[in-house]
RNA sequence: GGCCCGUUGGUCAAGUGGUUAAGACACCGCCCUUUCACGGCGGUAACAUGGGUUCAAAUCCCGUACGGGUCACCA
């Protein structure tokens, strides 16, 4: 076996450096997890923030799981989300391919070169059912560690199925450090020699990191907790290798309760799913920002861009986060509400033509008053329906106390204004208002006393998002004035 | 079980030896009001635990409990 130097220095000399290089490698599963999301937004946010650059890599190497047009599914959302990368496998580089089996070559060559230096070995044990049962298997008396090249070689020749493992010593320790948790510092008696290149000649995951990290040049290697106890191995890799370690940054899970992560599997939304259950894509990112992190200030609202400004890896959460989907729905009314109005009745007018489907009905008119009370836009059917088709409610809607009405006061009520309403030859807000507020002057009682009980006879809802004149407004007037006729005669 | 990590109100969290222990969501009350919501004001509610160190500990050290991660030829 020769030792390709030229290639080795070639690659070394193509490693862009002095940038802050960060990448985000999902597998293509055909969704986005909220604690993927969260992964790529922080790992984007330390790219941005240095004016770095930031990577798309995609982590394929699981071709049992592939699912069909996944990976459109991750270009989607993170072009949704704004997370926007510099370099991948659709805008290509100067690292590529971006696609981890498009890179198989070039793993075997890396680990032929540790090989080399003594720090891997060639494994030709079969593994047996008692060590994989047990689980206590001790790595350290492992045969292969101790065969001559000229054995090594004979095997080879032989075509025996083989490993590659990482070898590393038995004493002594290894520390790593991580911009979260610190220092790390653990015996390296502990750590086993891991399997670099599997028997069917494929990159173990961690093997297939380091390699492409590496060759990427990445700076920040931004990834999940459950890392944290392979991060030793990394590290003597890159110590072998003779490579800058780059910083680790290993983020506590996104929990759906004290003891389960968020997953799938326990029916927990994903990205899409929160889409779908009417969240904003900007509420989401700015929610789960916050899941984990925390800016300096007591702001919380933050558009991409702010976050870009002063996001700080130092400032991220060493323990888990649980999801609130209450503190999730308040982010989402709070963006609906600084919506401008046309552009939230531009988003809302699919849900609210779902309910209101009388195309006499303006939909931006009930954008207008869904829009300060509304957390999510799944909300806006059933806050609607009435306007179609009044419900058949019951008459003790109308009595309520704060507005002093009972039954037959609705009903006198509702008798007065009749004539009132058919008065207005201009159906606008101001005018059925002025006919009301100066009826219930004329009557001597409170406008709620009034307009209460033309609310429930207009919608027959106690709660409707707009008032009274809002409705009426919207329904227009014959339909107004027959809804009123009709609740007389139910009193 | 070994090793690693974590633990401030129900939830997200600020806090880095001296604070009346912030703030936000949720919850409750009051005000506003054309229902609800928004908005305004106020309230309930926390440093897991036991030892140290120190004049002083949520903050530093050790133990304990609880929780999480990991111990794959999966990622």
């Amino acid at each position: 076996m020769s030792l390709d130097t030229k290639w080795f220095a070639d690659v070394e000399a193509n490693i862009p450096k002095g940038k802050v290089r960060t990448r985000f490698a999902p597998s293509p599963t055909g969704y986005m997890h909220v604690g993927n999301l969260r992964t790529a937004l922080y790992t984007y946010l330390i790219a941005r923030h240095a004016g770095g650059t930031f990577i798309l890599r995609i982590e394929d190497t699981d071709q049992e799981r592939f699912v069909d047009g996944a990976v459109d599914v991750i270009y989607k959302t993170m072009k949704e989300c704004g997370l926007e990368h510099d370099e991948g496998p659709d805008l290509g580089g100067p690292v590529g391919p971006y696609v981890q089996t498009e890179r198989k070559p070039f793993y075997k060559k890396y680990a032929e070169l540790l090989v080399e230096r003594g720090h891997a070995y060639y494994c030709f044990c079969e593994k047996t059912e008692s060590e994989e049962e047990s689980g206590d298997f001790n790595r350290g008396d492992d045969p292969c560690r101790f065969l001559s090249k000229e054995e090594v070689q004979a095997n080879l020749d032989a075509g025996k199925p083989y490993v590659i493992r990482q070898l590393i010593p038995h004493e002594g320790t290894t520390t790593f450090h991580d911009e979260i948790f610190g220092d790390i510092t653990v015996e390296n008696a502990e750590l086993d020699d891991q399997v670099l290149i599997k028997r069917d000649g494929l990159p173990t995951y961690n093997f297939a990191n380091v390699i492409d990290d590496h060759m990427m040049g990445i700076t920040h290697v931004v990834r999940g907790s459950e890392y944290l106890s392979s991060a030793p191995k990394y590290n003597l890799l890159y110590e072998d290798f003779g490579w800058e370690i780059p910083k680790y940054v290993h983020c506590s899970p996104v929990m759906r309760d004290q003891h389960n992560k968020m997953s799938k599997r326990h029916g927990d939304p994903s990205y899409e799913d929160l889409i779908a259950q009417g969240y904003l894509t900007q509420a989401v990112l700015n929610y789960v920002a916050l899941l984990g992190w925390s800016p300096e200030g007591e702001q919380e609202l933050f558009s991409l861009d702010e976050l870009v400004k002063i996001f700080d890896l130092t400032r991220i959460s060493k323990s888990p986060a649980i999801f609130d989907v209450e503190k999730l729905k308040y982010f989402n009314s709070e963006y609906i509400r600084a919506m401008a109005p046309e552009d939230f009745a531009k988003v809302a007018e699919p849900y609210i033509r779902s309910a209101v489907k009388n195309p006499d009905i303006n939909p931006a008119l009930i954008a207008e008053i869904l829009q300060p009370r509304c957390e999510k836009l799944t909300d806006i059917p059933e806050k609607i329906s009435f306007f179609d088709e009044i419900p058949d409610y019951d008459t003790e809607l109308f009595v309520h106390k704060k507005s002093k009405t009972n039954k037959e006061i609705s009903c006198t009520m509702l008798k007065e204004v009749l004539p009132e309403l058919e008065k207005i030859s201009d159906w606008t807000k101001d005018n059925i208002y002025n006919a009301m507020v100066s009826l219930a002057q004329k009557l001597e009682v409170k406008n709620a006393t009034l307009m209460w009980p033309v609310r429930i006879a207009v919608s027959g809802m106690a709660v409707t998002p707009g008032g009274a004149v809002e409705i009426c407004l919207i329904l227009g007037k014959d339909e107004t004035i027959r809804r009123i006729e009709t609740a007389i005669k139910k009193l």
